[in-house]
RNA sequence: GCCCAGAUGGCGGAACUGGUAGACGCGUCAGACUCAAAAUCUGGUAUUCGCAAGGAUGUGCAGGUUCGAUUCCUGUUCUGGGCACCA
């Protein structure tokens, strides 16, 4: 009998199919947990062999959780809004709910293939109608919704309008991130507003509102561009260019939370890195807001500042080129220029204004005044400072800021040096240490001290407060999309108004044309319906459906709630989190501040999500490429088909950037290929090697199957190796189908079997790891599992398992497994696990173990990580019931226990000798034994020892 | 540019709390079985000097702490992930 991998994961996925073994109640008197991962966007490349990581993962844990008593929620479904889908739609008029329901057919069959312990009943794709009837009603909920300092929590925006007819906004002053003409209004002016002025202020409060910000707008397409659309600045479809513009949004307010968000990683598992990030993206600091008098105006200029300390030291101002003031400060003759720099600026994303080396900025003309000193201080403006940080004004201080150093070195600025000797002139130091300098009342202070001092002074001058401020901005809500959740909001005379909760979901209609609508407006702009009914055009970005699917797992199929709260409560938190580290900033923190939101409001019983957050690597596809050689005209590409080995390459790359003329180059090629002809006229014109990606699936290693690249690229001429191979150039990226190196995990499973897919998964490398795919090895696995198998089956006796009874060395192996397969599992070492695995079938075959009293609990360790083949061998050995509801094996310490252990014995550290002790021998007895030896006696060489250092259980080591 | 992580043989990786660096697997070399091949089994395999016993070197690079560092500290290089409309 042989281990026919193909007939036995095909009939055990049908049995578990057919007895719905994987399905789960929300009524248990087992202890429940919840082991959840990131759900996939069904892409239309399919799974690639980097999703099931993860998967394989959680399974593993969510099985072994199962073993070990536990009721388990195992869910998986699809985020099934995105824009590849709306641009697939684009290009092939495929409307997006058919491709995306196509892709997920697609994954299903793959996920299927592997052999998942998914409670499939539970599916959720936030696509579907009846799921969004509850995204949309959760955004009913946040607009109905403030955030109440008092009590630090949301509350119906119902009480918000109580307090403002009994007191005005005394007791609730608008939020950080309000933006609205004024500031505090009384009960009567409150009284006195009309609707529209009501809603206006309303909407400044509450939890998801609507505001303006900039878009990428790419005038040529007529749309708005994701930052993922945009390359190099302009329009990655055509290469048009992209500006920023003011678009109406709704937004979350975030900034809300930003405390709670941060206070909150204290109490959940994330890894420090993690927890690192989303505190640098939520970036707390305190310091102050200081506004400045601006030399011949009205205006003032506000800053803010985390060293208000330094204040003597400023040399100049910047602020960002779209702030407010520089229209009214700049001088007559700094006008042009000023406008021409912000023409320049708009053409610039965020990234790259911050990434640039390049120091670009223009001075407004005009000057700011410092309240000490009177001191003048001129007002730039740059790119560097972006409009949506603190103030979208910086106070510069060159001696102890980097930027601000390199800026006055470039505009010839002259700095002042406060820190003394802690500035050299030759770079800004941002030390606290330091004794002021130059600073007026200040000189002679600590920097330390002197931050509170300023502080207080300005607060007593009335010219700027203290201020905790976020780097985090409120969460931008709306797309101008089609294939998204569309907002239930009505439009009547400029007031959003809810839509009733009974007319939800609303659906998302069906249109003709996916283009956007007019003035940068979505696709359901264009539909005459819609608008009509003055419904909102904007949908809801990506984000949205992730943010709380955690929750509609646990109870799919209710039409009443989004979950029931009893239900909610039994499962609470999600246990295990898996998914990768790409999220960390966005779909983490936007679903940490949802259940927030849904916890203050009441709907659920806990404010953190997951309990327990593990990060899997990323696989990484390993692109190929070949090299093709261009001809580049006054901007015409001459096509060529002429494809240039990796050692050609390189050596053409020098000849190319040492400068030489296109004719040395063009003599180069020659060489290399003799036959090779060109006219004449392509002298004037440039040279180019390119690399460009090619399938992987056509090279072998980084040889390039010749045959396979010429059939689909005729025409093409190959300038070899001397071998007469062609090489390839590699490169390690992200696994898309946009670099072509993908790898399909079907063909991997077809091969070798999901037990052995699921195992090499796990033995590449630790989880939270990332690497590139490769499948060298995996026989390895392969091997381990037909070796197995042979402990039960003879291909020529047939079975050779009994039921005689086991040796104590037999359940040493065995033990020594449970206790090291468990250990690893409990704390994700699945990779030592699976060594650990096969060390033991090693040492089972090497003693001619075949008993069952072995076999069987060593099956149901192995259950997590190959499922299929445990089952069979499982039945086959004549076991009761199902494996997946067996007990896990308890580890008996007694059949580990030893009396004597060999220790390596060092001088100084080197290692000398190795001496069998006693495991319960004395310190004291140690140096004693150790001293005696003949071979250490040796390399003491007649001197004493210092003193002798015991590690029980590790090792000794003498130092002279 | 900013934030986070990683770097160990020919390759993937192990070393869990500062204690024998290289478990396990791949590859490779040698051998057994075989007419032969596949499969399987046995042994070797960091580098270097040596016939050997044995010695020296060795965890990206440069330093530091320690009797002892892959592990801790400082600096640095490279690679990967994120940077607010990809998901």
């Amino acid at each position: 009998m042989e281990y026919n991998f193909r007939e036995i994961e095909k009939k055990w996925q049908q049995r578990w199919k057919d007895t719905d073994a994987y399905k789960v109640s929300n009524n248990s008197s087992k202890p429940k947990y919840y082991v959840l991962d990131m759900f996939p966007y069904p892409s239309g490349a399919g799974l690639h062999v980097g999703h099931p990581l993860g998967y394989i993962a959680s399974d593993i844990f969510a099985r072994f959780k199962r073993l070990k008593g536990y009721n388990v929620l195992h869910p998986m479904g699809y985020d099934a809004f995105g824009l590849p889908a709306e641009q697939y739609a684009i290009e092939h008029g495929i409307h997006p709910a058919v491709s995306t329901g196509q892709n997920i057919q697609n994954f299903r069959k793959q996920l299927d293939n592997i052999g998942f312990c998914f409670d499939w009943s539970r599916e959720v794709r936030t696509s579907d109608p009846s799921y969004y009837k509850w995204t949309q009603w959760i955004f009913l909920q946040l607009f109905k919704s403030f955030y109440n300092r008092q009590t630090n929590g949301a509350e119906s925006i119902d009480a918000l309008v109580a307090s403002f007819e009994k007191e005005g906004n005394a007791v609730h002053p608008f939020p950080a991130s309000a933006d609205y003409e004024i500031t505090s209004f009384t009960a009567e002016d409150w009284k006195g507003f009309s609707e529209k002025q009501q809603q206006d202020i309303l909407m400044n409060y509450r939890i998801a509102y609507c505001g303006y910000g900039e878009v990428n707008w790419c005038e040529a397409l007529g749309t708005v561009l994701a930052n993922d659309e945009v390359v190099n600045g302009v329009s990655e479809r055509g290469g048009y260019p992209v500006v920023k513009k003011k678009l109406r949004q709704w937004y979350l307010r975030i900034t809300e939370y930003a405390d709670r968000l941060l206070q909150g990683l204290e109490q959940i598992e994330f890894s420090d890195a993690m927890k690192e990030m989303q505190g640098n993206w939520i970036g707390k600091s305190s310091g102050a807001e200081i506004e400045f008098e601006i030399a011949g105006s009205e205006a003032l200029l506000r800053v803010y500042t985390t060293r208000p300390d330094t204040i003597f030291g400023v040399d100049f101002m910047v602020i960002a080129p779209e702030h407010d003031l520089v229209e009214r400060i700049t001088t007559e003759a700094q006008k042009a220029l000023v406008e021409e720099y912000i023409t320049y600026v708009k053409s610039r994303s965020d990234r790259e204004r911050q990434a640039e080396k390049k120091i670009t900025g223009c001075s407004t003309g005009a000057y700011a005044v410092n309240p000490f000193d009177g001191k003048q201080i001129p007002i730039w403006i740059s790119e560097y400072v972006l409009a949506g940080y603190g103030t979208g004004a910086i106070m510069a201080v060159p001696c102890g800021d980097e930027r601000d150093f390199k800026f006055a070195q470039h505009f010839n600025i002259p700095i002042t040096n406060i820190i003394g000797s802690y500035f050299n002139g030759e770079e800004a130091s941002p030390t606290k240490d330091a004794i002021l300098e130059n600073s007026g009342f200040l000189n002679g202070t600590p920097m330390r001290k002197a931050i509170d001092i300023v502080c207080d002074k300005v607060e007593e001058m009335g010219i700027g407060k203290r201020k905790i401020n976020y780097k985090m901005r409120d969460a931008a809500f709306s797309r101008q999309r089609y294939w998204g959740e569309p907002f239930p909001i009505k439009w009547i005379d400029g007031i959003a108004y809810p839509l009733d909760e009974s007319a939800l979901p609303l659906e998302l209609p069906h249109v003709d044309s996916y283009k956007p609508g007019p003035d940068g407006e979505g696709p359901l702009a264009n539909i005459e319906s819609w608008t009509s009914a003055n419904l909102e055009t904007n949908t809801m970005p990506g984000y949205a459906g992730s943010s709380w699917y955690f929750l509609r797992y646990m109870d799919p199929h209710n039409n009443a709630a989004f979950c029931d709260r009893k239900v909610s409560d039994y499962w609470g938190q999600v246990d295990l989190y898996i998914g990768g580290t790409e999220h960390a900033v966005g779909h983490l923190l936007y679903s940490r501040m949802w259940t927030k939101c849904l916890y203050d409001l009441g709907f659920i019983g806990h404010d953190e999500p997951y309990k327990k957050l593990v990060n899997q690597g990323m696989i990484q596809g390993s692109s190929r490429f070949v090299y093709r050689i261009e001809f580049i005209k006054i901007g015409v590409n001459l096509s060529s088909s002429i494809y240039v080995s990796l050692s050609h390459y390189t050596r053409l790359l020098e000849v190319i950037n040492s400068g030489f003329s296109i004719h040395q180059v063009l003599e180069e090629i020659k060489h290399l290929y003799p036959k090779f002809e060109y006219f004449q006229p392509l002298t004037e014109s440039e040279i180019r090697v390119t690399p460009i990606h090619i399938d992987v699936n056509i090279v072998d290693g980084i040889e390039l199957n010749i045959d396979k690249f010429l059939e689909k690229n005729p025409d093409s001429i190959l300038i070899k190796e001397e071998d007469g191979k062609y090489i390839c150039g590699a490169e390690t990226e992200k696994m898309s189908k946009r670099y072509y190196n993908v790898v399909n995990p079907d063909e991997i499973v077809n091969k070798y079997g999901a037990d052995t897919f699921r195992m090499y998964e796990m033995f590449l490398g630790p989880v939270e790891q990332s690497k590139p795919w490769d499948t060298k090895g995996i026989e390895g696995v392969h091997r381990f599992l037909r070796k197995l198998w042979r402990l039960f089956f003879d291909e020529i006796k047939g079975k050779v398992w009994t039921d005689a009874a086991a040796t104590d060395a037999e359940l040493k192996v065995l033990h020594k497994a449970i206790k090291k397969i468990e250990e690893d599992t409990e704390r994700f070492s699945f990779n030592t696990a699976v060594s650990a695995f096969m060390v033991c079938v090693n040492e089972l075959a090497d003693l001619k173990c075949s008993k069952k009293a072995i076999l069987q609990p060593l099956l149901v360790l192995l259950t997590p990580y190959a499922p299929h083949v445990a089952e069979e061998l499982w039945a086959a050995l004549g076991s009761e019931g199902s494996i997946l509801n067996a007990a896990y094996p308890v580890f008996e310490p007694k059949y580990l226990i030893e009396s004597s252990k060999e220790y390596p014995i060092s001088v100084n550290g080197k290692l000398r000798t190795t001496i069998n002790l006693p495991l319960d021998i004395t310190k004291d007895q140690v140096e004693e034994t150790v001293l005696a030896n003949d071979v250490i006696k040796k390399w003491l060489e007649g001197n004493s020892p210092k003193k002798v250092i015991y590690v029980p259980g590790k090792m000794v080591n003498v130092v002279i």
